[in-house]
DNA sequence: GATGAATGAGGATTCATTCAT
DNA sequence: AATGAATGAATCCTCATTCAT
């Protein structure tokens, strides 16, 4: 009698864990469903088949419960004031930087979409989308009302682009995009990004001490 | 000896552009070399091996060739002028918008890195970055030193990102982001951003008179 | 505690009911337990091996059962009047159409026999030889002694084939075996020829106004 | 540079004798890939599957090449000369002794046609039939029109079902119904048996020194 | 009795690759 | 340069069966 809150994952929960990981990586058919079962206290594949009815069900498994959560992140409101518009960044940055794999996962999704996905990456991204435009309202002074929805795609890619290549990026700068400092320039890097794109730039003197530089961002697991 | 401009394409060639496009649509391991004949004049496997030495070689083909264009268009020296800048833009958008699948390859190419790819992407992506880093020298005043690296990618993600998730886009903003309306509109977005980000925006009144509207796309092939 | 007669049927007999149905229609190795549970309210295959030891178990409960009320139709006395032979015919045919897959049944154990069933098909289809021989008993003045038995196998197949290949006439002929129509007409028919191969045959111009042709079939279930 | 009439099979037949061999024994579902490639000199099921698209296939292709030999073997004109009938019979009889597992392999055919087989069995079976009633035209003297299918089959089940049911009779009856002698005595009855049938009976008491006792069966195998 | 979970063995099929022609 | 055939290893998935609850 063990409730869900405790370190006892459940069998589904262990395996969507280690599925999340391995596709992020690899890829729908880069993973097989033996190399997902070995990452797991399973010891045969037909277990898997026990909680999932095949392959692709366990891949759009994985990819509602990742998105499930960042969907949340999405602000559907118009967002003009500046403190708003960062906090909504802080938490976005947040989460992508604590599920590492998450943007990676998306990322091949979106790829793949209309192969092996169709629906799925559909279903759950356009929601995700419909938020993000709700969120430009304000800018038509800026762009022409054609152009927002690039500018949602825009803001969309200078986002989550970072953490889906963060492995292209290490072997190109030879840094680690994920560790906390890099994290933490990249937050600073963005919110100004956006602020520009948006038309709500802070004065560029100001930026090294701006409020945004004391953030705390969360421990890492 | 066919030169590149004959329309006689050796096999070698065909066998490159049949496996660009399915390496670009389904990656690397979605892709069999089944597959790939099928999309061929040939009528086996075995003669794929009479050209590459196996699957990866061929996909390493398919990757070097399609990035040594693009590494030509990307500017070594940093861009100051407006013009200037707008002009290396529409080279770039141009040869992405006419090799529609390139994006794409890159980008899968970039999530594979370290696992089918350790050298291959890495050799061939660093030289676009260190030559994309050279274009930015001047904004030193605009971003610290420290987020230049960053700058780098978001302009990279900007810019590659809107081809590399077209089908996304498709389906969720429900238009073809690759026709031409859609493309001059990214376009247009594009450099209105960049100059944001880079400092140099124009003032917003004229941006829908502003010389770069009456750029002329290619005529698609 | 429940009586055969009663409409609650026993899980046992749910089960053994389902299974019938699927090994006629299938054979052994084409059914599964996972087919089996399916057709039934029960919910998971386990609670199978509460009534069975094991897949064959069930197979041969299943067999038995059939058998054993065809095993109680056949004669086991000599049968030397018209009406008595037309009777036993009656009888048998009224319980093949009723219980359409019967012969199927035992035509798949018959194929399968030394297989996966080795004694089953064989210790409960030799009292039904034995009882046709023994109803054989007076035609050595029509067939050689030695050939009686392949008499007795030939009434066999006439009488089973036409039941056990239903499937295959329907799909040949382009009608319905099983319709009450067609098996009056096989009745008519099986009449006809047995009394034929036993020497007994009426005189031909009579058969069409003959008492058999008022044989009321039983309702269907 | 082997003619296909030496004892060289090429791959493609070879697996065909195995495949027969082991379909008509066990039935569609009861043989995997596994076992038929263990029936031959090759290594691999990947192997098989160079000759044959998959395992229907490969099976209908069995099915198509031994119904075709039947079929050429049953008269598509009246017979109504004894010794024509007993022409006819013999050649059938002569095949299906030689070929034993014909006759089982078409009776499963014939019990999963609409499972597996579909069109298979139907297609291959139907001209059999046609030409089956087109030698039956004589009867109808003898039987009603509308029993004449019915006829038809009988006498189908008659001929097949004593080979098919090989297996079964020798474990009940207790003696092989395929050694030479006991398919002489299965002729014998066959032809007095159709005889009678078809209302041709030949005198009671001539039978067993008529001219069909000298047939010579063909040398085994 | 019933059931959810687990599992070793085996199911058909595809993989990349090699070799003789 | 091309191809038909072959093959070991791996693919996804299903099998019959067991066990704790």
């Amino acid at each position: 009698m063990t409730t869900e809150t405790t370190k006892t994952r459940s069998s589904r929960e262990i395996i969507l864990d280690a599925a999340e990981r391995l596709f992020a990586q690899r890829g729908f058919a880069g993973v097989s469903m033996r190399d997902i079962v070995a990452e797991t206290p399973l010891k045969n594949q037909a277990s898997l088949y026990h909680h999932f009815e095949n392959k692709r069900a366990l891949y759009e498994a994985v990819l509602s419960r990742g998105l499930e959560h960042i969907t949340s992140l999405v602000p559907s409101e118009p967002t003009d004031s500046l403190s708003e518009l960062e906090a909504n960044l802080d938490r976005l940055l947040d989460y992508l930087s604590e599920h590492r794999h998450l943007a990676q996962l998306i990322q091949r999704a979106a790829l793949d979409d209309g192969r092996y996905l169709e629906s799925a990456v559909t279903r759950l991204l356009r929601p995700l989308y419909t938020q993000g435009r709700g969120a430009l309202t304000g800018v038509e002074q800026l762009w022409q009302p054609e152009e927002v929805p690039h500018l949602a795609a825009g803001l969309y890619h200078l986002i989550f682009g970072y953490f889906a290549n963060a492995e292209l990026l290490r072997a190109v700068v030879l840094e680690d995009p994920l560790s906390p400092s890099a994290v933490e320039r990249q937050r600073r890097f963005l919110k100004g990004a956006v602020a520009r794109l948006l038309g709500i730039s802070p004065p560029a003197g100001e930026r090294s001490q701006s409020p945004w530089d004391d953030h705390q961002p969360p421990s890492p697991p």
